[in-house]
DNA sequence: GCCAACGTTGGC
DNA sequence: GCCAACGTTGGC
């Protein structure tokens, strides 16, 4: 199983879009960068978890996981003139665009914001915290996973016993 | 709103 | 194939 970050305007697309939506599963449609697709396309693959990071906010933060519940498939939304993401070389007979399909999984009850995460020792090789990267979808390595799920459980931990 | 970093486009 | 210009991303 991988791990992979997933990166949204929460304006465009939240986590709590996500949770809201039949299944609380939804495709991540409308991806338009090579990178990002090539890693949606031939690494990903159903049951693979995702942290679901709400970018352009502030502040940016990890809000919670879900999993990879249907592997790529044509991304429709690039076929649709009307579709802000329309692109005229996508047709159905020759896809260039793809997406997946992922389902709510988990809401940090406190978030684990950009400059926490910089805090995190073991998180200082992370593809995220690199200068310039702006890969919207990212492989995640499985220690760098479980400490960011540590640490949001360390976070939830502290609310629930309140200020000092 | 600014701007650094990045990817893409297009002239040559 | 090079590379300057341009548009976009995304933190601040």
């Amino acid at each position: 199983m991988r791990y992979w970050l997933m990166k949204t305007e929460p304006s465009a697309f939240s986590l709590a879009d996500l949770k809201g939506r039949p299944g609380r599963t939804a495709p991540w449609d409308g991806v338009r960068s090579y990178q990002a697709r090539n890693l949606m396309r031939d690494e990903m693959r159903a049951g693979d978890r995702v942290l679901f990071y709400h970018s352009s906010v502030l502040p940016p933060a990890v809000v919670g996981t879900a999993k990879v519940v249907r592997e790529a498939y044509p991304d429709h939304t690039a076929w649709d003139p009307d579709n802000e993401h329309f692109d005229p070389r996508s047709t159905p007979e020759n896809p260039v665009w793809v997406m997946v399909d992922i389902q709510f999984e988990s809401e940090f009850p406190v978030p684990v914001t950009l400059p926490e995460l910089r805090s995190i020792p073991q998180l200082k090789d992370m593809v995220l915290l690199r200068k310039g990267s702006r890969l919207s979808v990212q492989p995640v390595t499985p220690r760098e996973f479980a400490s960011i799920l540590q640490h949001a459980q360390r976070l939830a931990q502290q609310a629930r016993q309140g200020p000092r």
